[in-house]
DNA sequence: CACTAAGATGAGTGGAAACTCAACTTTATA
DNA sequence: TATAAAGTTGAGTTTCCACTCATCTTAGTG
């Protein structure tokens, strides 16, 4: 779970192994930049300047907007790193034993992220995401829908919840912790009650 | 449930009836702006600018800053409100019938309406609220307890569920609400599944 | 109606942040 | 090692927005 690398062969349009394979520094930098962006948009959330985060990595603002053109184009590279992460950890989990209760630990964790990383949570919260990102956004959805089926055929949440209000609570849920206040008691307490929503069976 | 009136004798930092009876033309205009700003920021999130308040509410910008010297004041007014009228509510159904159901009413309701108003939500999310607000997000903390308790007494919510966990449901599901694609169903939808969870005897 | 203080006006100021580019530096290759 | 293409630099440029203030307008009073 170390350091999933978080390259894509630099920035073709749609290119699969497309142009130009980056000098060493080039590399390096990128890298840097990524890394340096990933924390500070976590700490200030994506309206943190582009000039904090050339600091943090130790390069000039010339060099972040050679290798992402806008700061869009540099937060969706970011997200688009995070549901990569996110998809290979969802994964895993799904690979798991216990198919009930998978669904919930996905949850769990990404609220847990989202609580320190106000990236994604304010990305989703952006207009515009689309884009290159949208792929992304797919997977992620299409993982979560699995895990769902999986948890339901198992028995573990009620037949009726579609894939729409998982995500609604879980975008909701993310949002929510990121306000003051919201410590891992917290946290804890507020998913069971959701999760008690999920298991339960209708009532009248 | 017409105009509840918004306006509160001006902007004194504490005096009771404080100081000046504010011109006829000024109070018209107070109201206007307020109107106007509540109206914009609604649309656009708390980032809209004071110059589009000023241009929708018909005054030049240097009226908006004569009556709210900053733009922080005039989210924080906007806020109180939002706060009182939403108070005025939750007495409403506080005296209602259906002691069970008047949480999950308004829960409801406060959901409907963070949909359509990005600024209570946005303020929310924004780090300094504190100040004047502090005092009537206390009321409102205290009106949701209120319903809590009523609830619980009735049968109608878990006992084990605290207020910490329904406002963090209530912040979260509020942010959520903003994303694109929250029609009247999958809200009724989403929040069929927490008001289960709050209703669920616990599992196990 | 005359007068004045409260209020309205809107061009202007300051600052912050995204983005550019001409000059300079480094990597990779012959 | 010489050279050219790729990369880096950081001082601008531009845009946007909160906030100010000298000047004009109007409500209220005798």
């Amino acid at each position: 779970m170390g350091m999933t690398s978080v390259n894509s062969s630099s920035g073709g349009t749609g290119g699969p192994g497309s142009a130009k394979p980056l000098r060493a520094d080039a590399q390096r930098n990128r890298e840097r930049i990524l890394a340096a962006a990933e924390a500070v948009f976590a700490e200030k959330g994506p309206s943190a300047s582009t000039e904090e985060v050339a600091a943090r990595a130790g390069v000039a603002i010339g060099t972040v907007f050679k290798h992402f053109p806008t700061k869009q184009a540099l937060l969706q590279a970011i997200m688009k790193g995070l549901l990569g992460r996110l998809d290979g950890e969802m994964a895993e989990l799904a690979a798991d034993d216990a198919p009930g209760e998978a669904l919930f630990t996905f949850i769990d964790r990404m609220v847990e992220q989202a609580a320190r990383k106000r990236t994604v949570v304010g990305l989703l919260a952006e207009t515009g995401v689309d884009l290159q990102v949208a792929s992304s956004v797919r997977m992620l959805r299409e993982g979560i829908e699995a895990l769902l089926v999986r948890s339901q055929e198992a028995g573990a949440v009620r037949e009726d919840v579609r894939l729409d209000e998982v995500i609604a609570l879980l975008t909701g849920i993310c949002q929510g912790a990121l306000q003051a206040g919201w410590d891992d008691d917290l946290r804890r307490r507020t998913l069971a009650i959701v999760f008690a929503g999920l298991r339960a069976p209708e009532r009248h």
